[in-house]
DNA sequence: GACTAAGTTCACATACTTGTTTACTTTATA
DNA sequence: TATAAAGTAAACAAGTATGTGAACTTAGTC
């Protein structure tokens, strides 16, 4: 099991919506997790992405939490600020 | 050059816009292509698309023809509605 | 325990996307 | 050319994400 597995299962003990939606195979909720590693592998904090963003480190954190839903520009500028870019694919 | 190139040269011709932040690398204006490729692969109309989703057909046009913006969902939903899904990514 | 940095959550205001209707344009067919 | 089907666009209402600040929690250090 990964890091990505393991932070997953631990987010799935605190919040039953969190594991029921994840269960059910929603991606989006996916996205968070993949940008909070991201952010930490580049080895930023909240904060300091939130000053590249023009935003408050309240804001970063509901991207990562909470990005069930989010626009695409935002998770866009997330992953610029952290020095990745976004691939889309329709499959 | 392949259906994509032609067609993203063509709007380009017609809206300046396009071709400008086309050529800025901005992937988001790709996405509407993408899913208008995948509905037409589909073999649906943008009103048969639109129905499933519980919207109009002006909507549907709306997001593949100005996709600049536009939620995670909405991404996904119209995906689904063509039989498809959407690929994620942090690159 | 006390302290600090980092992260989380809530509530409200603001900005933006989406729903909807209507009218117009394009494309294809005869 | 005439007609119908398909697609596009504009405007306003409605719904929803984001900006913001404050209070709270967590993690780590001393």
């Amino acid at each position: 099991m990964d890091d990505l597995d393991k932070y997953i299962e631990k987010r799935k003990k605190k919040s039953p919506k969190f594991a029921k939606n994840f269960d059910k195979g929603y991606e989006q909720f996916k996205i968070g997790v993949l940008l909070k590693q991201a952010r930490q592998e580049a080895g930023l904090t909240q904060e300091q992405v939130a000053k590249k963003l023009h935003t408050q480190k309240s804001a970063i954190s509901r991207i990562e939490n909470h990005a069930e839903d989010i626009r695409l520009s935002t998770l866009e500028n997330f992953a610029e600020a952290v020095g990745r870019h976004l691939k889309l694919e329709v499959a």
